[in-house]
DNA sequence: GACAGATTAGGACGTTCGACCTAATAAATT
DNA sequence: AATTTATTAGGTCGAACGTCCTAATCTGTC
């Protein structure tokens, strides 16, 4: 089966053209142009865009599922977990000042489009923001749990929003460093409920 | 001069168009049939898209100028003019949560786009981090005024922008109660220096 | 080696878009 | 009223796009 390779490489390819210019403007020549592929073999693998978008959710899903579980198995305290989260905006921050966050550019290119597969963008942050939460049900929070969740998930957007426009890496530091900090003294100060 | 009047009108049509469904999707067509005149009849007003849309970005930033002073004028308090900034995301609720952040949606279509307007558009967060700072020096901040600017700032684009994909109005009622929180946190807590 | 199915290449079609042009009309000026 | 200028309408052009079709090529099986 060799179709699964070029499918697996329409796949990456798409992905990162997605991040990088938008679902929109990146075009089934990009990506051929790239893939080393014919336009016209996408309609064997993709039938239309859309199906080619639902892919690079899927793929996108698969991958931080992975990482997660990852995180997962190599760190027992959900506190570090937390901040292996947060350090994603570290990680990542050079194609984050670059094209934003893959994720929250993604969901609101989508809500512009009105787009079908909107809601599953979504749930790119919806997977996030259940494992934050289980981090912190872990950590003896009950009812905060959620909201804690949604505000890590929060700062990481705004962090990268602006990263994106202003491109200052020295803002992205503090912040990180903000947001930790945060984080403790959230666990050091209120027991949890 | 009646041109004046139909420029005005497109300008505000496109406005409200590039908001609702971003930049590259609203078309001339699009405006057109709002504004009730022919398509032809733009490049009478507008040689080119691009110079439609540094004419909707100097609108953005004569309206949000406007604001600012109308806050100056109106409040004495620095703090509450602050506040008068963070309520926006309760203001606007309604739109955040179908179409995102104006400023924040324009700025990361551009930079995805690569466009030439996207240092332009940054200029209406630039417009607001300098008020902010402003405002956090008159209340005695000089070191840091920047710094918490920048934070404000970024806390808005994150309530923005999971509003918009969760469409959960108590999320945004509960942020903006813990920016507020922050705020005079802030201003107790620490003495400015 | 012949055959069938899987996979790919390349081009064609219809649509949409921004851009551009020209003629018609409205407004202003003399 | 005549003439010029400002403004608008409507149509056309070329490019880009997603989609679709068909022929060619590759791959595995008997």
């Amino acid at each position: 089966m060799k179709a699964d390779e070029t499918r697996r490489k329409i796949v990456a390819a798409a992905d990162q053209l997605f991040y990088e210019q938008g679902f929109e403007k990146a075009s089934f020549a990009d990506i051929a142009r790239v893939v080393e592929i014919s336009r016209g073999n996408f309609y064997y693998h993709f039938k239309t865009k859309d199906a080619l978008l639902g892919a690079v959710i899927e793929h996108r899903l698969d991958e931080r599922r992975a990482m997660l579980s990852r995180w997962q198995q190599q760190e027992a305290d959900p506190v570090i977990r937390i901040k292996n989260f947060i350090n994603i905006l570290i990680a990542n921050q050079t194609q984050i000042m670059a094209f934003g966050c893959p994720v929250g550019s993604l969901c609101s290119e989508l809500a512009k489009l009105d787009h079908t597969l909107r809601t599953e963008a979504a749930q790119l942050f919806t997977l996030f923001a259940e494992w934050l939460e289980d981090q912190l049900v872990q950590l003896g929070y009950h009812d905060q749990a959620s909201d804690i969740a949604m505000h890590l998930l929060m700062r990481s957007q705004g962090v990268a929003s602006l990263a994106n426009v202003f491109q200052d890496a020295d803002f992205v530091r503090r912040e990180v460093e903000a947001m930790t900090q945060w984080l403790e003294d959230q666990l050091s100060t209120k027991h949890p409920n």
